[in-house]
DNA sequence: TTGAAAGCGCTAACAT
DNA sequence: ATGTTAGCGCTTTCAA
């Protein structure tokens, strides 16, 4: 298998016998060419084997009909990513989706390739808070949008769940069955999302005038940290009946940790995962409305792409409470 | 905000008062430029915010750096996705993730645009059965590599699964525990993995010289078609004691279709799952390697990438059995 | 209806 | 050490 030089567009010319810009027509469907050019044409085309270089083409100027998605992980679901890619289809683009791995220096580097091959917009799920490296690809028109978290340092088109409603939702769920000492476990409060949800944690707790000290544990995700966590709130001496977990894998965790135990609390975990409504208890959750914060990222994308001049806005989507079980148990003491 | 010009390497120059030519250095890291020229040129390309196109680069020739990964689904967690990455990343590259949509028409539109970008690479989870139209890129020089499945029609560096050791291994496991009537729910048979698997199952059987009727069920992965399956395998006149599920969209309906009457089967799932732990019962499984498998498939490529003479190989990657509770119960009847 | 020529933004021979 | 010039493969005025 020799490599054989790929053809271009003057070779299909030459063995076609017409002039390139002819075979730039046919490739391009112009209708004013004559059937028999056509067919010349399209016969060296395939004999060759002949595909078009897209980047010689946008560099010429043009739509690359390509956004790019800079997510933080590629492995994990990411129902997002999904609505995103579906959005996108519905109007002719196709997401190409590259991981930050959440890291702030990947983050950058990613992005950055993304603005030099010169997309025709960028999702951004924002890792690090500095993003104003951005600013002359905003200036040179390109779209942005994140979602999930705010970018950092620009103005740009947002999509965030209402994480404050989420929490209040739960909260007053538990409340509503009988709960007076809820705990909260969560992420880090530096993350955007996790500071938002142990905020608004603090806020329901406060509001109540009962008791608070003890019941907000946010923190790193691993293990340890957060079977200290559980330990604080459950073995103190006025232990929680019920608990909150601020995302999905806390609330693996958390699970993991309990055993059995998980059926003597009542849980509502925030963010909703495939497997919820097999385990046993079924997780009550916050669900996060990813479908459609995919296609507002995307319609934020085409309507900026449609009129840069409009106002920059945030778009903040709706959670749902979805009752399965774990969230309905009276407190036991 | 008004739509500016995009700063121009040229700009860069007029704006320095130096030759193109010198910003072009400076942009790569050219040592052979005075440091006054680096500063002038450095302080014009922050003054303009400069960021290079990068497809006018590659036009002009080298490496992207990019690894193109056309994959079923971005949605859904993507285990084999994440370690392609890190592979990739390992090894200086980028991956781009591109959803198929599990689309024929849609793999070829977005593995056809990858070519149309010359990236470094491709890693394709092939959906169709036809992929010659990736011949003159494969003569082009750019190493392709499928996985999961074999590509069709073109002779390419691949990377699979042992399906059939997997399926050996969880019927092996179920006899040890006294299962003689074992019966397999899995993909459809058009789908190679789906073939393989069942086929693997129906030689287990034969080999056993017990009767094999009505336990062997490939199909679509719906709802009301394992239902029908498990209403088969499980109310006939001689019942299956033990089960094997195909994959692990499969065992999730199976699970949820039989709900508490889980417990009363033994089974052993193709795939494992992040929650598969904290099941009850914790669930048994067939565990591919995604980690090696994203590994192979970036090793293949840079190996082909270093020398296209190399003949083409086909990788099988070993799977596991993970015991965990499902799987070691004894025939109840 | 077809073709010749310019140029997109960049890198790389080839001067100087 | 710096500048000039010719393309990379394509689209696009502008002629014929």
């Amino acid at each position: 298998m020799a490599r054989r030089k790929r053809p271009t567009m003057n070779d299909v010319a030459q063995h076609a016998g017409v002039a390139l810009r002819t075979v730039s027509r046919v490739v391009n469907e112009d209708p004013t060419v004559g059937a028999e050019f056509v067919n010349r044409v399209r016969a060296a085309i395939s004999v060759l084997g002949y595909t078009p270089d897209e980047r010689a083409r946008q560099l010429r100027g043009g739509r690359s009909g390509l956004i790019g998605a800079a997510v933080r992980n590629l492995s994990a679901g990411h129902p997002v990513l999904g609505s995103l890619d579906a959005a996108a289809r519905a109007h002719g683009f196709t997401v190409h989706a590259t991981a930050t791995a959440d890291e702030v220096d990947r983050e950058r580097e990613v992005v950055i390739s993304m603005c030099g091959r010169h997309l025709d917009g960028i999702v951004l799920e924002p890792v690090g808070d500095n993003h104003q490296y951005l600013g002359p690809e905003l200036d040179a028109g390109t779209p942005i949008v994140a979602f999930d978290r705010p970018a950092g340092g620009i103005t740009v088109d947002t999509v965030v769940s209402d994480n404050a409603a989420g929490i209040g939702t739960a909260f007053r769920h538990l409340r509503a069955h009988g709960h007076r000492r809820i705990a909260y476990i969560g992420d880090q409060e530096r993350i955007f999302t996790g500071h938002e949800r142990a905020a608004a944690f603090r806020a329901c707790m406060a509001a109540t005038g009962d008791p608070v000290a003890g019941l907000t544990h946010p923190g790193a995700v691993e293990p340890a940290r957060i079977a200290a966590a559980l330990d604080a709130v459950l073995h103190g001496p006025d232990p929680a009946t019920a608990l909150i977990t601020g995302n999905a894998s806390t609330t693996f965790e958390v699970l993991r940790r309990l055993g059995p135990a998980a059926a003597t609390l009542a849980i509502v975990g925030f963010d909703d995962f495939p497997l919820a409504d097999l385990l046993r208890p079924a997780l009550t959750v916050i669900a996060q409305d990813s479908e459609t914060i995919g296609r507002t990222a995307i319609d934020l994308l085409r309507h900026r792409a449609a009129d840069h001049a409009r106002p920059v806005q945030t778009v903040t989507v709706g959670v749902e409470l979805v009752v399965r079980g774990s969230g309905e148990r009276s407190p036991t003491r």
